[in-house]
DNA sequence: TAGATTGTTAATCGATTAACAATC
DNA sequence: TAGATTGTTAATCGATTAACAATC
């Protein structure tokens, strides 16, 4: 729309706080939101607004990455949604591995979210002979051993770990070895990598805990 | 083991930091893999070193709330871990609600983790008639419009949403209106709740979209 | 005793907010 | 023009770390 205007490509010199990039993916989000319901512009007070930062939060948070707004004016969505994608790398699609087909691991095999933000699952592995050989949701089913060979085919750099927790570690050696660079853990344990493999542990449960203490402690901010 | 020792019970007078209370949890599952592994004890260079924290944090974190360890000795496992529960709220099960029984509704339904920390689906909630009625996993699965008289009978006070996103914040004011305090949600939007209801917000995509940034600017950080 | 480790204070570091000139 | 809103600097606030006396 406007390819003449002056737009630093995404220069993170310093050090990004590792908050900014998740309050990044909520601003994505929240812009996707905006665009279903018409809105051509918005502004670093409503998005603010809507997910609970202050105005100056949202434009700092921008800042780190480049000038994307326009005084008086706000912010373009499409304009600011390309943007933020380009900067968390999803203005791709990636090829994602998940090792680990119970329940948690079949829900997200056909778990539609992570398409619609630019992953798709191309290989999921497993050790059960059951399952091993045939296709879920169109996916094929590896067995693990496997793993190294078909991640080298596949060029896959991504992988999600739903496999019981006595077995997370191993499985992120293996994956760390065949070249995978991220890990999205689901397993309850904290798994030792190489800090050249970045990851992202989500445990459910700790979810709820930290519930559970909001709840029990609620009264006192009242 | 020595109820004599003069232990602060629980006393957060100030205001204790979000981020503190989810390394709680941290502290919690890593104790009580030590345990399994026959530890008796441990020290704050320990817990902090396996979960990547400096030792002083981890007694700043723990001094938030009493004074837990021996000088010279470290922390007795078990002591800490009925403590941290204590903190928690995790000191007793808390039934929970799950509404949507979609693929991760369905996963989260038979999940193992959440009855090991303390939490256990005791009721469904669906609107899809082919499931109404019915037992999963011997969980019964009730039509949404049974919510709030399902929550009052059973004195449920957490819930889990698992409905696809347009549904999320209609399906969150009515478990507000039903008496529910805290709600963990994985639909990807934003829901606006009274302050006197807890949220905790799971977004899948975002999770892995953060995997992503971090794997797109690593060569930079080495 | 010597060695280990806590709880806590003070110093450092980093992140959020307020304010405002510049811009449309 | 007047009103709106940005990007950015400086001020504030909060969280982490280092250091150490006290304790076992």
């Amino acid at each position: 729309m406007d390819e003449d205007r002056p737009k630093p490509p995404m220069s993170p010199e310093g050090t990004v706080p590792k908050a900014v990039v998740s309050r990044l993916s909520l601003y994505l989000r929240e812009l996707q939101h905006l665009v279903q319901y018409g809105h051509e512009t918005t502004s670093s007070t409503q998005l603010g607004t809507v997910l609970g930062f202050t105005d100056a939060q949202v434009r700092k948070d921008l800042a780190y990455f480049g000038q994307f707004g326009y005084p008086g004016i706000g912010y373009r969505c499409e304009e600011l949604i390309a943007a933020i994608k380009q900067i968390l790398g999803t203005d791709r699609s990636w090829p994602v591995a998940l090792v680990g087909l119970g329940n948690l691991g079949r829900a997200l095999l056909r778990y539609r979210g992570f398409g619609q933000q630019g992953f798709r699952v191309v290989a999921a592995f497993d050790v059960d002979d059951a399952i091993v050989g045939q296709h879920i949701e169109q996916i094929p089913v590896y067995h693990l051993d496997q793993l190294t060979e078909v991640i080298d085919e596949l060029e896959i750099r991504l992988a999600i770990i739903a496999v019981p927790s006595p077995e997370a570690q191993g499985v992120a050696t293996l994956l760390a070895a065949a070249g995978i660079v991220g890990i999205l853990n689901f397993a309850p344990v904290t798994i030792a990598l190489p800090s050249s493999v970045k990851h992202v542990e989500v445990d459910l449960a700790i979810e709820l805990e930290q519930l559970s203490f909001a709840v029990v402690n609620r009264s006192e901010k009242t």
